[in-house]
DNA sequence: CACTTGACCTGTCCGC
DNA sequence: TGCGGACAGGTCAAGT
Protein backbone atom coordinates (compact mmCIF):
# COMPACT_ATOMS: atom_id res chain seq x y z
CA UNK A 1 0.00 0.00 0.00
CA UNK A 2 1.82 2.93 1.55
CA UNK A 3 4.08 5.20 -0.31
CA UNK A 4 5.70 7.99 1.49
CA UNK A 5 2.80 10.43 1.71
CA UNK A 6 1.00 6.99 3.27
CA UNK A 7 3.89 6.63 5.20
CA UNK A 8 4.25 10.00 6.35
CA UNK A 9 0.61 10.26 7.41
CA UNK A 10 0.75 7.52 9.69
CA UNK A 11 3.79 9.03 10.79
CA UNK A 12 2.61 12.27 12.05
CA UNK A 13 -0.57 10.51 13.59
CA UNK A 14 1.87 8.34 15.59
CA UNK A 15 4.03 11.37 16.34
CA UNK A 16 1.43 13.18 18.26
CA UNK A 17 -0.02 10.47 19.76
CA UNK A 18 3.21 7.77 21.14
CA UNK A 19 5.68 9.58 22.70
CA UNK A 20 5.82 9.67 26.24
CA UNK A 21 4.05 6.19 26.42
CA UNK A 22 5.30 3.38 28.13
CA UNK A 23 5.29 -0.29 26.50
CA UNK A 24 3.68 -2.56 29.29
CA UNK A 25 3.42 -5.88 27.06
CA UNK A 26 3.75 -6.88 23.35
CA UNK A 27 2.68 -9.84 21.38
CA UNK A 28 3.03 -11.20 17.87
CA UNK A 29 1.28 -14.17 16.14
CA UNK A 30 3.06 -14.08 12.75
CA UNK A 31 6.91 -14.43 13.54
CA UNK A 32 8.15 -13.16 9.91
CA UNK A 33 6.08 -9.99 10.75
CA UNK A 34 8.25 -9.68 13.92
CA UNK A 35 11.15 -11.74 13.37
CA UNK A 36 14.39 -10.63 15.20
CA UNK A 37 12.29 -10.46 18.68
CA UNK A 38 12.92 -13.18 20.72
CA UNK A 39 14.35 -12.50 24.45
CA UNK A 40 14.73 -8.47 23.43
CA UNK A 41 11.13 -7.80 23.81
CA UNK A 42 12.07 -7.85 28.08
CA UNK A 43 15.15 -6.11 27.84
CA UNK A 44 14.37 -3.42 25.52
CA UNK A 45 10.73 -2.84 24.84
CA UNK A 46 9.40 -3.78 28.13
CA UNK A 47 9.30 -0.83 30.55
CA UNK A 48 10.38 1.64 27.52
CA UNK A 49 8.92 4.88 26.66
CA UNK A 50 8.39 6.13 22.88
CA UNK A 51 10.83 9.35 22.36
CA UNK A 52 10.44 9.89 18.37
CA UNK A 53 8.54 9.01 15.57
CA UNK A 54 10.46 9.08 12.03
CA UNK A 55 10.41 8.25 8.67
CA UNK A 56 12.75 7.61 5.76
CA UNK A 57 10.98 6.83 2.34
CA UNK A 58 8.47 4.28 3.36
CA UNK A 59 10.17 2.94 6.54
CA UNK A 60 9.08 3.92 9.92
CA UNK A 61 11.01 4.50 12.95
CA UNK A 62 9.56 3.99 16.49
CA UNK A 63 12.51 5.26 18.96
CA UNK A 64 12.26 4.04 22.90
CA UNK A 65 13.67 5.36 25.99
CA UNK A 66 16.15 1.87 25.64
CA UNK A 67 18.21 3.03 22.79
CA UNK A 68 16.47 0.74 20.79
CA UNK A 69 13.79 1.24 17.58
CA UNK A 70 11.06 -0.57 16.32
CA UNK A 71 11.90 -0.46 12.28
CA UNK A 72 8.81 -0.97 10.41
CA UNK A 73 8.26 -1.36 6.84
CA UNK A 74 3.76 -1.91 5.91
CA UNK A 75 4.73 -3.28 2.16
CA UNK A 76 1.13 -3.24 0.52
CA UNK A 77 -1.41 -4.13 3.37
CA UNK A 78 0.49 -2.61 6.61
CA UNK A 79 -1.56 -0.60 8.85
CA UNK A 80 -0.34 1.31 11.82
CA UNK A 81 -3.63 1.80 14.23
CA UNK A 82 -3.40 3.24 17.53
CA UNK A 83 -6.93 3.26 20.24
CA UNK A 84 -5.98 5.46 22.82
CA UNK A 85 -7.95 3.53 25.64
CA UNK A 86 -11.05 1.86 26.26
CA UNK A 87 -12.94 3.53 24.04
CA UNK A 88 -14.50 0.84 21.89
CA UNK A 89 -16.74 2.39 19.85
CA UNK A 90 -17.76 -0.81 17.42
CA UNK A 91 -18.48 -1.53 13.51
CA UNK A 92 -21.37 1.18 13.24
CA UNK A 93 -19.95 4.27 15.09
CA UNK A 94 -20.14 7.12 12.62
CA UNK A 95 -16.40 7.75 13.34
CA UNK A 96 -16.10 4.88 10.34
CA UNK A 97 -12.53 4.39 11.82
CA UNK A 98 -10.95 0.50 12.92
CA UNK A 99 -10.97 1.92 16.41
CA UNK A 100 -12.39 -0.83 18.43
CA UNK A 101 -12.53 -3.27 16.13
CA UNK A 102 -9.04 -4.70 16.43
CA UNK A 103 -7.67 -7.21 17.36
CA UNK A 104 -9.05 -8.78 13.88
CA UNK A 105 -8.17 -11.99 12.06
CA UNK A 106 -5.38 -9.89 10.11
CA UNK A 107 -3.65 -7.79 13.65
CA UNK A 108 -0.12 -9.12 13.67
CA UNK A 109 1.58 -6.94 16.35
CA UNK A 110 0.42 -5.72 19.53
CA UNK A 111 2.01 -3.19 21.74
CA UNK A 112 0.19 -2.07 24.55
CA UNK A 113 1.10 1.02 26.70
CA UNK A 114 0.56 1.12 31.00
CA UNK A 115 -1.72 3.51 30.16
CA UNK A 116 -4.09 1.03 29.03
CA UNK A 117 -3.75 2.53 25.29
CA UNK A 118 -2.52 0.09 22.42
CA UNK A 119 -0.72 0.28 18.89
CA UNK A 120 -1.83 -2.65 16.32
CA UNK A 121 0.17 -3.49 13.15
CA UNK A 122 -2.31 -5.32 10.91
CA UNK A 123 -1.45 -6.50 7.55
CA UNK A 124 -3.63 -8.32 6.19
CA UNK A 125 -0.99 -10.07 3.57
CA UNK A 126 1.69 -10.61 5.96
CA UNK A 127 4.58 -8.86 3.78
CA UNK A 128 5.69 -6.04 6.17
CA UNK A 129 7.18 -6.65 9.31
CA UNK A 130 8.54 -5.03 12.43
CA UNK A 131 12.20 -4.98 13.68
CA UNK A 132 13.81 -3.71 16.27
CA UNK A 133 17.18 -2.03 16.27
CA UNK A 134 19.99 -0.27 18.23
CA UNK A 135 19.18 3.19 17.20
CA UNK A 136 22.43 3.69 16.70
CA UNK A 137 23.02 1.13 14.36
CA UNK A 138 20.22 2.41 12.20
CA UNK A 139 22.31 4.86 9.87
CA UNK A 140 24.43 1.88 9.19
CA UNK A 141 21.72 -0.48 7.95
CA UNK A 142 21.94 -1.33 4.14
CA UNK A 143 18.89 0.09 3.41
CA UNK A 144 19.89 3.45 4.96
CA UNK A 145 23.38 3.38 3.18
CA UNK A 146 21.23 2.55 -0.32
CA UNK A 147 18.24 4.70 -0.04
CA UNK A 148 18.03 7.17 -2.64
CA UNK A 149 17.25 11.47 -1.65
CA UNK A 150 13.82 12.32 0.03
CA UNK A 151 11.73 14.29 -2.71
CA UNK A 152 10.03 16.38 -0.63
CA UNK A 153 13.92 18.24 1.23
CA UNK A 154 14.62 21.46 -0.43
CA UNK A 155 17.80 19.82 -1.84
CA UNK A 156 15.46 17.58 -4.24
CA UNK A 157 16.63 19.34 -7.09
CA UNK A 158 15.55 18.40 -10.74
CA UNK A 159 19.46 18.41 -11.45
CA UNK A 160 19.30 15.57 -8.10
CA UNK A 161 16.56 13.86 -9.72
CA UNK A 162 18.22 14.01 -13.15
CA UNK A 163 21.49 12.53 -11.62
CA UNK A 164 19.97 10.00 -9.61
CA UNK A 165 17.81 8.84 -12.77
CA UNK A 166 20.96 8.40 -14.83
CA UNK A 167 21.93 5.62 -12.41
CA UNK A 168 19.50 3.49 -14.22
CA UNK A 169 19.63 4.84 -17.92
CA UNK A 170 18.79 1.99 -19.83
CA UNK A 171 15.84 0.99 -18.05
CA UNK A 172 12.29 2.50 -18.25
CA UNK A 173 11.45 5.76 -16.72
CA UNK A 174 8.73 3.60 -14.15
CA UNK A 175 11.23 1.27 -12.95
CA UNK A 176 13.41 3.98 -12.29
CA UNK A 177 11.01 6.06 -10.21
CA UNK A 178 10.08 3.14 -8.07
CA UNK A 179 13.37 2.36 -7.50
CA UNK A 180 14.09 2.87 -3.95
CA UNK A 181 17.81 3.49 -4.13
CA UNK A 182 17.43 6.01 -7.07
CA UNK A 183 14.45 8.67 -5.21
CA UNK A 184 13.22 7.42 -1.93
CA UNK A 185 9.15 6.78 -1.47
CA UNK A 186 8.09 7.01 -4.66
CA UNK A 187 5.47 3.66 -5.32
CA UNK A 188 2.74 2.66 -8.29
CA UNK A 189 0.09 5.56 -7.21
CA UNK A 190 2.52 8.57 -7.13
CA UNK A 191 4.55 7.09 -10.04
CA UNK A 192 1.72 7.07 -12.67
CA UNK A 193 0.39 10.19 -11.18
CA UNK A 194 3.85 12.47 -11.47
CA UNK A 195 4.23 10.68 -14.90
CA UNK A 196 1.36 11.78 -16.55
CA UNK A 197 2.04 15.32 -14.84
CA UNK A 198 4.86 15.41 -16.88
CA UNK A 199 3.56 13.59 -19.63
CA UNK A 200 5.93 10.81 -20.28
CA UNK A 201 4.98 7.30 -21.62
CA UNK A 202 6.40 5.02 -18.51
CA UNK A 203 8.39 2.74 -20.86
CA UNK A 204 10.17 5.32 -22.10
CA UNK A 205 13.87 4.83 -21.65
CA UNK A 206 15.71 6.76 -18.36
CA UNK A 207 18.85 7.56 -20.91
CA UNK A 208 16.14 9.57 -23.82
CA UNK A 209 14.04 11.47 -21.54
CA UNK A 210 15.46 14.86 -21.72
CA UNK A 211 16.16 17.24 -18.98
CA UNK A 212 13.30 19.78 -20.46
CA UNK A 213 10.99 16.30 -19.32
CA UNK A 214 12.59 16.16 -15.85
CA UNK A 215 12.32 19.16 -14.79
CA UNK A 216 8.40 18.74 -15.53
CA UNK A 217 8.07 15.24 -13.98
CA UNK A 218 10.43 16.50 -10.73
CA UNK A 219 7.60 19.41 -10.69
CA UNK A 220 4.97 16.85 -11.12
CA UNK A 221 6.16 14.48 -8.41
CA UNK A 222 6.83 17.41 -5.82
CA UNK A 223 3.30 18.30 -6.34
CA UNK A 224 1.48 14.93 -6.33
CA UNK A 225 3.73 14.14 -3.35
CA UNK A 226 2.30 17.16 -1.30
CA UNK A 227 -1.17 16.79 -2.56
CA UNK A 228 -1.76 13.22 -1.42
CA UNK A 229 0.10 14.30 2.00
CA UNK A 230 -2.35 17.38 2.63
CA UNK A 231 -5.30 14.65 1.62
CA UNK A 232 -4.03 12.34 4.02
CA UNK A 233 -2.98 9.94 1.36
CA UNK A 234 -4.62 7.10 -1.14
CA UNK A 235 -6.73 4.38 0.07
CA UNK A 236 -7.62 1.77 -2.37
CA UNK A 237 -8.40 -1.22 -0.06
CA UNK A 238 -6.40 -1.36 3.34
CA UNK A 239 -4.56 1.76 3.92
CA UNK A 240 -5.26 3.92 7.06
CA UNK A 241 -3.78 6.40 8.93
CA UNK A 242 -2.86 5.58 13.02
CA UNK A 243 -6.70 6.87 13.87
CA UNK A 244 -7.76 3.85 11.31
CA UNK A 245 -9.47 6.40 8.96
CA UNK A 246 -8.78 6.52 5.27
CA UNK A 247 -6.99 9.00 2.73
CA UNK A 248 -8.52 10.85 0.12
CA UNK A 249 -6.11 11.15 -2.35
CA UNK A 250 -8.19 8.55 -4.78
CA UNK A 251 -10.57 11.08 -5.19
CA UNK A 252 -8.06 13.59 -7.09
CA UNK A 253 -5.90 10.99 -8.78
CA UNK A 254 -5.64 11.79 -12.93
CA UNK A 255 -4.90 8.74 -13.90
CA UNK A 256 -4.54 5.92 -11.51
CA UNK A 257 -6.74 3.02 -11.69
CA UNK A 258 -9.06 5.55 -14.10
CA UNK A 259 -8.76 2.94 -16.50
CA UNK A 260 -11.76 3.49 -18.97
CA UNK A 261 -12.28 7.47 -17.13
CA UNK A 262 -11.16 10.62 -19.33
CA UNK A 263 -8.39 11.85 -19.12
CA UNK A 264 -8.97 15.33 -17.50
CA UNK A 265 -6.56 17.35 -19.68
CA UNK A 266 -7.69 16.07 -22.98
CA UNK A 267 -10.55 13.98 -22.66
CA UNK A 268 -8.84 11.13 -24.13
CA UNK A 269 -10.10 7.24 -22.83
CA UNK A 270 -7.26 6.28 -20.03
CA UNK A 271 -5.87 3.03 -20.59
CA UNK A 272 -4.22 0.48 -18.30
CA UNK A 273 -0.98 -1.50 -19.24
CA UNK A 274 1.94 -3.08 -17.80
CA UNK A 275 5.24 -1.30 -17.45
CA UNK A 276 8.19 -2.70 -14.94
CA UNK A 277 5.63 -5.72 -14.03
CA UNK A 278 3.18 -3.18 -12.49
CA UNK A 279 -0.10 -2.30 -13.42
CA UNK A 280 0.82 1.48 -15.27
CA UNK A 281 -2.28 3.59 -16.18
CA UNK A 282 -1.52 6.44 -18.84
CA UNK A 283 -3.37 8.98 -21.16
CA UNK A 284 -2.38 7.06 -24.81
CA UNK A 285 -2.62 10.66 -26.28
CA UNK A 286 -0.48 13.06 -23.92
CA UNK A 287 1.77 9.71 -23.11
CA UNK A 288 3.26 8.42 -26.14
CA UNK A 289 6.62 6.56 -27.00
C1' DC B 1 27.25 -5.67 -13.76
C1' DA B 2 22.36 -4.16 -15.16
C1' DC B 3 18.05 -5.59 -15.63
C1' DT B 4 13.83 -8.62 -15.33
C1' DT B 5 11.14 -12.18 -13.28
C1' DG B 6 9.22 -15.01 -9.51
C1' DA B 7 8.19 -15.46 -4.60
C1' DC B 8 6.38 -13.91 -0.44
C1' DC B 9 0.69 -13.93 1.42
C1' DT B 10 -4.41 -13.13 1.67
C1' DG B 11 -8.47 -11.48 -0.38
C1' DT B 12 -11.35 -9.90 -4.09
C1' DC B 13 -13.09 -9.63 -8.53
C1' DC B 14 -14.15 -11.38 -13.11
C1' DG B 15 -15.19 -14.87 -16.57
C1' DC B 16 -16.83 -19.51 -17.39
C1' DT C 1 -22.82 -20.36 -6.56
C1' DG C 2 -18.48 -22.52 -7.49
C1' DC C 3 -13.92 -22.55 -9.21
C1' DG C 4 -9.73 -20.93 -11.50
C1' DG C 5 -6.89 -17.28 -12.63
C1' DA C 6 -5.36 -12.62 -12.52
C1' DC C 7 -4.45 -8.97 -9.77
C1' DA C 8 -3.46 -5.72 -5.55
C1' DG C 9 -0.16 0.36 -2.76
C1' DG C 10 6.49 -3.41 -2.15
C1' DT C 11 10.70 -5.51 -2.06
C1' DC C 12 14.05 -9.41 -2.38
C1' DA C 13 16.52 -13.37 -4.16
C1' DA C 14 17.21 -15.61 -8.12
C1' DG C 15 17.39 -15.78 -12.96
C1' DT C 16 19.08 -14.05 -17.83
Amino acid sequence: MPELPEVETVRVGLARLLPGRVISEVSHDWPKSFPNVQADVDTFLLKASVTDVRRRAKVLFIDLSSKYSLVIHLKMTGQLVFDSANEHFGAGHPNQSLIGQLPDKSTRVILEFEDGSTLFFNDQRKFGWVKLLPTVEIPNIDFMRKVGPEPLLADFTWQVMRDRLQRRKNTSIKAALLDQTVIAGVGNIYADESLWGAKIHPATLVRSVSDAKIKLLHRALVDVLALAIEKGGSSNHTYVNAEGKKGSYMNFANVFRRDGQTCPRCGTTIIKLKVAGRGTHICPKDQTL
